[in-house]
Parts: C-alpha cells; sequence; structure tokens
DNA sequence: TGGTGTGAAATCCTTCACAGCA
DNA sequence: TGCTGTGAAGGATTTCACACCA
C-alpha cells in the first residue's frame, strides 16, 4: 500500500533536463562499448560496465551517474556493474530513442553549403529521426539538387510540414532570413529546432531551440 | 576599506556556467539589434534594450537576465534599459569575444562532406575565430580540395598544431577514427574540441569538448 | 571486496521582492 | 513611473556517505 504509493511517487518523478541530457550521451557511449574491447590485449566484449568506467570515459562524477541511471529503474545487479545491454535498452525506451519503431520526422531548412551536406548524412539511419523534405526559397536548388526525398521552395513549407506530420526542423539557411523562417516553422507547428545558423532566432515560448552553429559552439569552449 | 573588500570579491566571483552561455547568446543578439528596427513601423534603431525585451526575444526571465549582466558590472543607467553598444561591448570583452584583436586559431579535422561545407563557412568573419589548417587521413582530399589556408594530412596534425599554435578542433571525420583523432588532438595540446561527429569521444579531463552532431541535437529536443 | 542505490547534506542557480535611481 | 541592481529565499542538481547486495 504505503510502499506502492512511493514506488509511483518515484516513478512519477519527472527526470531532470541534466539528467536526460547526460543519458542520452549515455546510450550512445554505450553502444559504442559494444563494439569496442576494452582494451587492446583483451579481445572479448566486455558485457558489464561500472560507473567509474562511465567516469573516466565521460568526466561526469560517478555519483551522478548511478542517481542518473536510477531514474531508469533498472536493478542491474550490484559488483559487477550494469549491463550494457539492458542499460542500453532501458535508456532507449524510456527516452523515447530506439532506432526501430516510429522514427520522428524531420525536415531540412535551407539547402546552401551546410544544408546540402546534411542531406545525404548517413548518421539517421542508425537514429530515430529520418529526414523527408528540405526547403529552400531558392527555386534552381530545389530543382536542381537530388536527394533521397522531395525538395520544396519554402513558400510550400506550411502546408507540407502539415500534411506530411513533421515534426523537427533543421535550419541552415542564412542568417538573415532565419528568424523568418524560424517562425513560419512555429506557425506550421513544428515541435523543435536544430538552429545551424548563428543568427539568434526567436520562436513563441515552448517550442525548443537547439544551437548548434559552430561559432557558438566555439565561443562555448573559451 | 570594507567596501573595497565587498567589491574585490563580487569581481572575483566566477561567472557561473549557465550565465556564460546565456551572455554569448545575449552578446549575439544585441549585435542583431542593432540591425533591426523594433518594429516595421518604425525605423528608427533603438539605442537601449530593457531585460524585459530581452526576456520576449529570448524567454530567459527578465531577473535571469538582470542578474546575469550584473555579472558585467556595467552600470547602464536606470529606468530607460541597458545602452545597447556599451552592453555588447562590454559582454565582448569580459568574455574575450572581440572580433578585433587577435583571433583564436582553430582547425577542422576531416574533409568530408559536412569538414567540405565548413571550409568555406562565412561565419568565421564575424567571430573571434579563424580557420587556419585543415586535416584528413585520406591524401586526395588534401590534395584535390582548395581552402583558403592549407591542408594536411593527420600525420602532420600534431606537428603543426603545435608550431601553428592552433588552440581549437572541429572534428567532422567519420565517426569510427573520431576518438583516435580526439585523443590526437589532446596530445597535441589542442585546448577544446567541436565534435561534429555522433560519436561520444573520450578526451583527456580538462579539455571541454561541445558535441553539436544533428543527431545529439535532435534527441536532445525531445 | 567491489560495486550499486539512495536519503540527506551541500552546492549551485533562479526567482522574488524591494530599495534606489533617472 | 519604469526599470535596474541585488540580498535573500526558494528550487534544482550534485555530491556525500553509508546500508546493502553478489
Amino acid at each position: 500500500m504505503q510502499r506502492f504509493a512511493i514506488e509511483k511517487r518515484r516513478l512519477m518523478k519527472p527526470i531532470p533536463e541534466p539528467t536526460r541530457k547526460r543519458l542520452i550521451r549515455l546510450a550512445q557511449l554505450l553502444s559504442q562499448q559494444k563494439f569496442k574491447p576494452l582494451d587492446e590485449t583483451q579481445n572479448e566484449l566486455p558485457k558489464t560496465i561500472t560507473s567509474l568506467r562511465i567516469q573516466k570515459l565521460t568526466g561526469w562524477s560517478n555519483a551522478t551517474i548511478r542517481k542518473d541511471i536510477s531514474y531508469m529503474n533498472v536493478k542491474c545487479g550490484a559488483s559487477n556493474g550494469y549491463k550494457i545491454e539492458e542499460l542500453h535498452r532501458a535508456i532507449t525506451t524510456k527516452l523515447g530513442l530506439q532506432i526501430d519503431g516510429d522514427k520522428k520526422r524531420c525536415c531540412i531548412v535551407g539547402l546552401g553549403k551546410i544544408g546540402q551536406a546534411l542531406l545525404e548524412y548517413a548518421g539517421f539511419e542508425n537514429s530515430n529521426f529520418e529526414l523527408v523534405a528540405g526547403f529552400d526559397s531558392n527555386v534552381n536548388r530545389t530543382e536542381i539538387l537530388t536527394a533521397p526525398f522531395p525538395l520544396y521552395t519554402t513558400s510550400y513549407m506550411k502546408s507540407v510540414i502539415k500534411e506530411q506530420n513533421i515534426e523537427y526542423a533543421i535550419l541552415s539557411a542564412p542568417e538573415k532570413e532565419a528568424t523568418a523562417l524560424a517562425i513560419k516553422l512555429s506557425e506550421a507547428g513544428i515541435k523543435g529546432i536544430v538552429n545551424y545558423t548563428n543568427a539568434l532566432i526567436s520562436v513563441p515560448p515552448g517550442i525548443p531551440v537547439k544551437n548548434v552553429s559552430i561559432i557558438s559552439a566555439l565561443q562555448n569552449l573559451l
């Protein structure tokens, strides 16, 4: 009774943002770990991993790591560390990162140099996202460029996003157009934007934006 | 006496990480603001900006914004908001983001699709960084590609980085090579890495890494 | 013994609330 | 009056410390 209530409360407790971010990267690390022997002398793939080893690989403190993992409520057996497979699966399912199952539909907005490079980016294969459309204000580009999915001029953006249930956008347009396009995207009902431009874009509250321009990334290193 | 000690303590107090990140983006916003009229009906460029307007543009609470700015110890006159020019200059100098003066020297490691797109990225012009070298393990690429700076094979990486005082690296190599290259970079004395690959790279503690792969950016939006 | 799981303490960050200034 | 600047309160996250388990 009492026990159940406590258990439930713990399950309900939302995962803190910093913890979520670390878990996402941890999942990435675990999937790499499956293919990498512990050291050169040893060819066996490790089946388990300890919080201390994760600390060594990531720099996060082992206490933080254990607490993070505790949110997944998996009991991965003490003293031998966590079972890699099991932990990986627990994180990906809890956080909705499964590679199989429904992929989140994304579009690229802006097909300049960087946008073009992303058109063929192979990394999507092993992810829970897929590219389904590209947009550019320049008709030449949308006609000349080829991609495994259709390209449209930006005037079609709103309708295509709505009709095709596109949820996320990657913004790689020129800085001057960035905010205007971001607003258009938000009006189309997009759920989040990855901003490759160096512009600070203003969108209605509630739509998350991740800024990943080189320059801001470099500045954050300083 | 007493006053001075307190003042000094406040000056010494280090800027919190979240505050630094916001200030960096705020600087970006301010430089945009210089070129953008407040609204369409008005052609005058605004000379000042209030914390409330910044809140509207960024989504950060005005209290947070004021506290952030307080770390810059500029007194920008009450009641009319902050003087844009002055605030912008204060942030860029305090945080070492000045466009003039010595630029931080950067290199690109990995000249695939994305690396190539970055070779000609114009955004560096208005930043405190400059690209001075590119590396790839493939000799064909380093020979065929053209860039405004020299391209080398990765075997020269260590020596070139040391001799040319390169401080930051942009890693855009294939995932499998990512960690090995990152370690090489750290051995060469690099001060920070912007990681465009989806791999989680492990570097010695003390070398900051910013992960900006599309996939991890998208995952963080979920 | 070597590791996890977790309340409690400590630290860090944000928000509140209001004095003070133009 | 409208807005800044800032101690103090409140909230969130990290770290500590130790019971517990294989």
